[in-house]
DNA sequence: GACTACAAAATTGTAGACAATATTGTGTAC
DNA sequence: GTACACAATATTGTCTACAATTTTGTAGTC
């Protein structure tokens, strides 16, 4: 409902889609290549319509184009991924904000559920579920928070976090976890809106914590840089 | 620099300026159709590359394409164009917060030739210019806030202004005027953190507060709901 | 023996042709 | 005279073949 498109018959969003998951499962590593060839012979589509997904996953930061060099799944670097979770702060801030002001009990009641799925998933050991339900969640309150343009940037920032979270996280994959969900939601739910802004800042700096971005993990992008 | 793919070969970046340039400029208006291969004819380019600048400017915001229905230029309601302020609130009172931490004196002195240049253009009358100088104030201040992501999601918001101010515009056309630029500068200039934020908030209330967005001039999109 | 120039292979970029779909106009039946 | 069904037209969506570009391998020369 709100991590795809809406037009579920659209063939070219389910390839985003699956090429999507499987950067986020780290079935695809940052870096690798990305023939047109090939991913039209795995999907068994042609050419032209994976040159569509390959542009649109490009919008999302989640693979670079290279003219006449071919498509690869991105590497961003750690001032990027820095960088993501900084704008992630100025958005979400403001969702919660606007959450504090008018969700409903309708609105908790959806927050909340949302939070059982993602306990249910992680009980399961579904990966595929947790990598799509704890981005979902982000998403589900941009979503409440009434503002499409919030949800629509959140949805970049999210997939992006997906890829930065497969390239720099640690040993300990605690993907974003469903406590520290329900925490923001009874802050939410509270109605006590700066605390609810403090709490869900504070989750964001734990998620980015977790990751290894103090290391320079940096690689550089050109041979250049990395041997001279 | 900033307002245009770098890229200055790319045909299909310089068709979606120009069609860009001609919603802002009020040469095409919102609702207009958008035939493919018309915009082939004029443009000496194959369809293929019109389709490529059309799926760019949805995802800009400019154009909505209707499945099997064909491009048109999009007619952005009132609850989205108050929507894109608020967003563009949130972002800007971050640019704003990060420029006065790390601007350098450097930074200010383009930001005042900026406006110099907006100044001449204002002068001079040259719409064209007025239009591309007026967003471009906005994106140099995100570009020079160091976030690559702020920059881009204020771009995309500055193109969806543009459309906006052109559809509800009252008559007065003070597109964004050069004074209140110098003004927010010299805040940032200042150093006072708060007061440039403030500044900021101000100028945009005020931009929102020219449009035509108070009367019910929201056009209902199918007919429907117009006639019952 | 190493470096440069050239050629071949592979891959991306582009364009044109064909098929599917929606809209509009026309005819016929009631 | 009106309404419904059908056909014609126009426009979008998709696929396949061709051209341009880059990379890699090879041969020739200093």
């Amino acid at each position: 409902m709100y991590n795809a498109d809406e037009t579920a018959g659209a063939p070219t969003a389910i390839i985003c889609e699956k090429i999507w998951l499987a950067i986020a499962e780290r079935r695809l590593r940052p870096g690798t290549r990305l023939k047109e060839e090939q991913l039209a012979e795995i999907f068994s589509v042609s050419r032209a319509r994976i040159r569509q997904a390959l542009t649109a996953l490009e919008r999302d930061g989640l693979v670079t184009i290279m003219p006449n060099r071919g498509a690869f799944v991105s590497e961003p670097s750690v001032d990027e991924a820095r960088d993501v979770f900084v704008t992630r702060r100025a958005i979400e801030q403001r969702v919660v904000e606007r959450l504090c002001e008018r969700a409903t009990v309708e609105d908790i009641e959806r927050m909340r559920s949302h939070i059982d799925e993602e306990r249910i998933a992680g009980r399961a050991g579904d990966l595929s579920a947790i990598v799509r339900l704890s981005g979902g969640f982000h998403l589900l309150l941009a979503e409440l928070s009434g503002s499409a343009f919030l949800f629509g940037i959140l949805r970049d920032l999210v997939s992006r976090t997906s890829l930065i979270t497969a390239m720099y996280r640690s040993n300990h994959l605690h993907n974003c976890g469903p406590d520290e969900h329900m925490a923001v939601v009874d802050r939410i739910a509270g109605g006590g809106g700066g605390t609810a802004v403090r709490e869900m800042a504070e989750h964001l700096h734990h998620v980015e914590a977790e990751l290894d971005l103090d290391e320079e993990k940096d690689q550089p992008r050109d041979l250049r840089a990395a041997l001279l």
